[in-house]
DNA sequence: TGTACATCAGTGAACGCGCGTTCACTGATGTAC
DNA sequence: TGTACATCAGTGAACGCGCGTTCACTGATGTAC
């Protein structure tokens, strides 16, 4: 049973989507909470997927811009394929629902792929050295424990950030908020990245003198 | 008539939280979509007013990074303090509604609050002088038209960029995608903050070697 | 100051719609002997 | 190979609910003379 069309999140809808009558999928999931459960993890696991096999398809694993730019690209342009998914995933949060722990996994997924880069970075010699705050650091410790990526503290948060700053561009081209403003989002989604990216990887040159490619 | 609860956004909740009759609202408004649209507006202008007078709080006017930390802040806790005006403005667009032309101003305001910093920043000789893709030069020649403010390409660039961050950042506090991650979203936005402001500060200091605050 | 009437703010019943969910059902497919 | 029956996948009608919208109405408030 696949959903890829996936237009409307109402049970209905996704029956209608399937040429079926609303009832029959109550053959399938118990309730619309658990049907909705279902997309999500699907999704999320898309996402993931998508993220992952953009990072595998670099070549040169030590090209961190490189892999950062394949990721970052690979999310947007997955959301703009999928935007009903992404209207799941990442738009306001159904009233009555509250997703399962299942989605735990699937979700942290793309994140995750991303969170591994900067945890290569590190082992390659890249720095940070920011300070973190304490309560971060209880976070942190347990982000690394859950999915067991090695990382300092200064360096996942730098992680984080760039990955806030990933998602806060397309959440605003996706929904809208740069109508009237930028024509060209995509432009503009290269600009942040490349800045991001800046802050990323130049701030922060491998400690070993090796040589590097800027 | 002041709707200052504004849980939900249906019509028929709005009446029920003013104490009225579903039917009653047409008195005031011919249609649910123009409801949504005065809606719309004063949020966004509640949101606008919070963010220029933290600005505004700020007296040292040189001091850009504490201006851009009380701005950035006015956000946050404006939108944790109103998360369903968060919801209409920032979540999933309503299927039906298309935001008429009224709305550009009001839902401008907050983001040229923070341009209006880097435009100052960058007066006060502080540069930017990152490449900016020819598509984004004319959306920017059109944004600085419209809204009446001095920046250079470069320089918004930064600031869009620097906004995308802190949008992002708020987005997944807002929806849930810290949960389970991150317990103390204030601190994560706080260390965002700080992050994103060395890149807006401390990368680019003033061309003229004024004594600066570091 | 008192009556007559218009305006105003809101009521309450009703409509058609899409939703999630239930329930008895149908007819095709698979298995047993 | 042929019949009998269980299982399966999906149908179709119905429910109660909240929605946006309409319409005739009510009763309080303001104005004219």
């Amino acid at each position: 049973m696949e959903e890829q069309g996936a237009a409307s999140l109402s049970l209905r809808a996704i029956a209608r989507e399937l040429g079926m009558v609303s009832s029959a999928i109550y053959r399938y999931f118990p309730s619309r909470d658990e049907l909705l459960t279902r997309l999500i993890i699907d999704s999320y696991d898309r996402l993931g997927e998508a993220v992952e096999s953009a990072d595998a398809a670099v070549r040169r694993r030590s090209d961190f811009p490189a892999r950062f730019r394949a990721m970052t690209h690979a999310i947007r342009t997955w959301v703009l394929d999928n935007p009903a998914d992404y209207a799941l995933l990442f738009g306001t949060p159904v009233p009555g629902y509250a997703a399962p722990t299942d989605t735990i996994g699937p979700a942290s997924r793309y994140t995750v792929a991303m969170v591994q880069l900067v945890a290569e970075m590190e082992a390659a010699g890249h720095a940070a050295n920011d300070k973190v705050p304490a309560p971060l650091r209880r976070d942190y410790a347990r982000f690394r424990a859950r999915f067991g990526v090695t990382v300092s503290d200064s360096m996942l948060m730098k992680g984080m950030s760039a990955w806030a700053n990933v998602m806060g561009a397309i959440n605003l081209e996706l929904f809208g908020h740069l109508h009237n403003v930028v024509d060209t989002p995509g432009a503009l989604f290269e600009a942040v990245i490349d800045l991001q990216g800046r802050q990323l990887f130049m701030g922060t040159a491998p400690s070993r003198p090796t040589s590097n490619s800027a």
